[in-house]
DNA sequence: ACTTAACCTAGCAAAATAGTCAACTTTTAT
DNA sequence: ATAAAAGTTGACTATTTTGCTAGGTTAAGT
């Protein structure tokens, strides 16, 4: 599948972290990114960064003068984790064997194609995973919140088992 | 669950695949860091980082002198990617808000909550794959692929390597 | 004794990360 | 028309992480 195996860093969370609070806030109005960099408290100057590679892989949209900001491109239900961290992310290709048949040393690519699998495992699972489903399960977490005080629910997305047999069915 | 978000660099790759590597040489006799190196073009002295926090992490167990090498402290099926991974990354909290009440941002800690929680999934999905799980995958495919092979031509490889004698016969 | 290999320590260069500063252009409200 | 709000761009800096080099010490096998 990917050319490139998944990264998870701040870089990632950071713009997955943006795209949700704007996934949040943006749905009457434009959203500024002086307003997520106080909410995130991320600088404003670093959000820019990431909103122009998001901009670019036609994520978010964004509308100039005054009332302007960005919204989100699409859905939220249709923006998945994982191509919000490949958009910030450099491909960064890491093959050493260069993925052709030059590679002499059966070995070496042995574990590097487990890597690889893995690693499109980890790709697939967050390609399961919208914004919208984030804000919804936290909607609902929320409520249940408000109507029992105490009650610590555990958000789950992807029940375990789905997890599994999809794991099971690749390589 | 976890306190700090799960984090997907080339340093956990690098000890995945290390570790996988020791899997699957590590049957019969303990495996040296230079053999490792050599395989999987890592450095003697990256590795050895890598492995002090293996080690320290009973991920590992190291024994001296000639003949000696470092063997899983664990059954491969027992060895979780969730916990080498954690093993060589730096905690790093990450927090921003200190994961107390102290935060008076709700909006802030929205995201915030949410993130932990996607981090979470993921930490758990990766908790779920095990070494012995990745190695087996792959045996399964390649005496598929052997099998294949073989209805085509006659096997006349052997004679190649002992890499793919002594390949198909671990695990 | 000698060798092998784990184990330890310090330092270092390159890269990635995170952020700053300054000078723009475009849109829109007044 | 003009000013303000907001996006756009590029260059520049500091810090951290990464991956590696070089040098040791210690334990165990021959």
């Amino acid at each position: 599948m990917g050319d490139y195996p998944v990264r998870l860093t701040t870089k990632g969370r950071y713009a997955v972290t943006a795209m949700l609070d704007l996934a949040f806030h943006s749905q009457i109005k434009p959203v500024t990114l002086t307003d997520i960099a106080a909410r995130q408290t991320i600088s404003l100057s670093y959000l820019e960064q990431l909103f122009a590679r998001l901009r670019r892989a036609n994520m978010v949209k964004g509308t100039r003068g005054p009332g302007g900001g960005y919204m989100l491109a699409n859905a939220a239900g249709d923006i998945n984790i994982a191509d919000i961290i490949a958009a910030v992310d450099e491909p960064l290709d890491a093959t050493k064997c260069g993925g052709e048949a030059n590679c002499q040393n059966e070995k070496a690519c042995l574990t590097h194609d487990l890597w690889m699998g893995l690693s499109d495992q980890i790709r697939d699972y967050l390609k399961g995973i919208t914004l919208g489903q984030l804000l919804e399960k936290h909607r609902v977490q929320e409520i249940a919140k408000r109507q029992d005080h105490d009650a610590h629910q555990v958000v789950e997305l992807h029940r375990h088992s789905e997890l599994v047999s999809s794991f099971n069915d690749l390589l």
